[in-house]
DNA sequence: CCTATTTTGTTTAGCGTCGGCACAAAGTGA
DNA sequence: TCACTTTGTGCCGACGCTAAACAAAATAGG
């Protein structure tokens, strides 16, 4: 079989950094590429002809109009239009979602699907399977691999579900294997013929690595991710780029940090933990109000904040709320130092509603605060947890496109 | 001036792995180094030889004597005797110590010195550095670099002593500049002529580097380290072979977790902080005795634990502090979830003295500990904070050996 | 309009680092 | 003594980059 990939003699070593700056969109031209990695231009032009020949970029060589800067004007680098793209899943209390994200984080196509979680996960991840199948079909797109976000910390290396709180599922249900076997049953094929690998990650550890890509992290060397959606806080830590997720899997598991002393008994055996103390029920509960059957907790939560933060019971409820995630945030920002604070959920609900108040208690309880306080801002993006459980997926592409779409050197 | 040291063609990039898994005596053969480094033998031999003609290593060719496997012996890599040194330097609450350190983490000469640490910095640095100096002289080694560990957390990128809390010395004071002055004023020069670098840590940070490199932590992906030496509690992470020390240096201060919900006011305006609840003082009054003028309270402290444990008032404090000790660890577990911990200071011998109520509590309140629980281990190395400030000032070379020792290749 | 300048892209030559391979060396085991 | 196993070394070539010269495409200024 004869190779059509045109063999270059430079720009191998560098294809996957260089890949990496054009999927964050720190490389919009080749001129940047070579300033960025540190090569000479005659490599970074070498490295941008290699991506295009494996189809995951294109250089754009027609003139672009009067740019005001002076000298020869850069060719564009751009993701390539019809490349291929990642699978992304996503299951959350309420059902699933299925999504396409090519290079860059770009939603491509995305399928919405309710349902009761039922108690096998061979069920649920069978229906998203498919849906995201349906959409490959449909796309006619070449998939490099497929990721799944859960509401439920991982362990490492089994890829079992630890604590899927709010889903039916029974706890170290071995979510990866049986999500790989859907995905093989499904037909699903890579570049190669086979299968595509398969990725499973906690949906606030997916969401902070898309935030840190494509959103408000970008640029954070050490981002620290604080989110909460249903029930219970999570965290995530992205260091240098990298999820940090501890020695098996279950670091930034946040929710048990003591933050009212003589609060309410957890779970975990301790009384007071920001998992119970902070989560949108609890808001609501101090709020006086009663969790209505209609609404999902966090859009209660939210339009509490947003239309009814004039009832003295809602800012009360907020106050207390804050403090709280202040608390939490302080201690965290003792042990891990973070240089920026991405808050999703209700969590970014609350800064939004009362920003200063919540940087005030970060900084005073945080020993540090005060020398430089951290930056505290609320996630961007709308799907994070699709974008980065496709982030997952393209990770082995990013670190060595060759690997999986180089085929093999011709003989 | 001609260069002496023979260029070789090959093992220019393996050079900094290599020298660092001889380092920390991962690799005693150049078979060893084949092996780990994952290079041919070809690559591993110009390697070792390249490190010889540094001065770093020597390959001893002498036979070895039977030993008992099949196949041409290997020649044995060691540490070159009379090798290059860093100067290591540590001021702690009675005053400082000096000493020289070489590869491998080998303690090749010490001074003690005692005083009562003064308001000025610039006092007991230059005594330090004096002192090392002296050894300097008096051992005719070349030096690659000083480290200085300090009691306080180490702002970064400036190198101020933040918290320098049983010091005299004022708080922000400006630890790096002056240690770096004080080497250049004594004249401690390296390989080209100019003063060595000088790099400044947290001792209990620095500490976690030895052990990882030469102790107990040896192996370790994601090594915790806690130890309370005098006053309050410190924390590092050592996250595959580097210290994480946070993106301002002030991560992994450790004692202001909550471990007492009603406990005593800490001066960070919270209650029941690790740093006033777990710390040598906290353990002396909870055993009811009075702190001694005449011994450290660490000293105190270890005594009590292993002379006294009869004494059921001895005893019962232990458990109040193990279970306090235990309470903090299981939160940094949550967080960072390592894969081994290792206690210093007045901790280990909490360790020593009830191993199964630390380990015990640490699996009941660490939301994972049930599922595969942490190791819990004592530091092992006896000045593991010289070692490591020592490590401080060798990672240039194990990072790249021929920046500082190589010189300017030949003309 | 023409030329100088600036910046980007491309071509060619060459070099440094490593793998592959053949061979030599030094031990063990029958 | 002769296989066999493992380690050390020399030679060649591949790979991935830099350096440098040249070409191209825009702006700036006369």
């Amino acid at each position: 079989m004869t190779q059509i990939r045109t063999r270059l003699e430079r720009g191998r070593g560098a294809l996957g950094p260089a890949l990496s700056l054009v999927h964050t969109g720190r490389a919009a031209t080749r001129a940047v590429l070579t300033a960025e990695l540190g090569v000479t231009r005659a490599t970074a032009g070498a490295v941008a002809a290699e991506l295009e020949a494996l189809g995951l970029i294109r250089v754009d060589t027609r003139p672009t109009g009067p740019s005001g800067a002076q000298g020869r004007p850069s060719h564009r680098l751009a993701v390539a239009p019809g490349g291929p793209v990642a699978l992304a899943a996503q299951v959350h209390a309420d059902g699933f979602r299925a999504a396409l994200v090519g290079l860059g984080g770009e939603l491509v196509a995305t399928a919405p699907g309710c349902m009761t979680v039922p108690a096998d996960p061979a069920h649920v991840l069978g229906a998203v399977v498919d849906a995201g199948a349906e959409l490959l079909r449909a796309s006619g797109r070449v998939c490099v691999g497929a990721g799944l976000a859960v509401p439920s910390a991982v362990a490492e290396p089994d890829g079992t579900a630890l604590n899927p709180l709010h889903l039916a599922w029974p706890a170290g249900a071995p979510v990866r294997e049986v999500f790989a076997d859907r995905i093989a049953a499904a037909g699903i094929l890579g570049p190669d013929g086979d299968p595509v690998p398969s990725f499973v990650g906690n949906d606030v550890n997916v969401a902070a690595l898309a935030e840190h890509r494509h959103g408000a992290g970008q640029g954070a060397q050490h981002l620290l991710v604080v989110a909460s959606g249903h029930r219970g806080v999570g965290g995530a830590l992205v260091l240098d780029g990298r999820l940090h997720t501890g020695s098996s899997g279950l670091a930034l598991e946040v929710g048990h940090l003591t933050v009212e002393p003589d609060g309410r008994p957890c779970h975990c055996g301790s009384r007071g933990c920001l998992d119970v103390e902070a989560d949108p029920l609890a808001f609501v509960e101090a709020a006086g109000r009663t969790p209505g059957p209609e609404v999902s907790l966090l859009e209660q939560g939210r339009d509490l904040l947003r239309e009814e933060y004039g009832d003295p019971a809602v800012r009360e409820a907020a106050h207390v709320l804050i403090d709280r995630l202040g608390r939490g945030l302080a201690g965290l920002v003792n042990v891990l130092n973070p240089d920026r604070i991405l808050l999703g959920g209700l969590h970014r609900h609350l800064l939004d509603a009362d920003p200063e108040r919540l940087r005030a208690v970060v900084a005073d309880r945080s020993l540090w605060g005060r020398s430089g306080s951290v930056p505290l801002l609320a996630c961007a993006l709308d799907h994070n947890s699709l974008v980065g459980a496709a982030e997952l997926a393209w990770q082995p592409v990013l670190d060595d496109p060759l690997a999986l779409l180089g085929g093999q050197p011709a003989v």
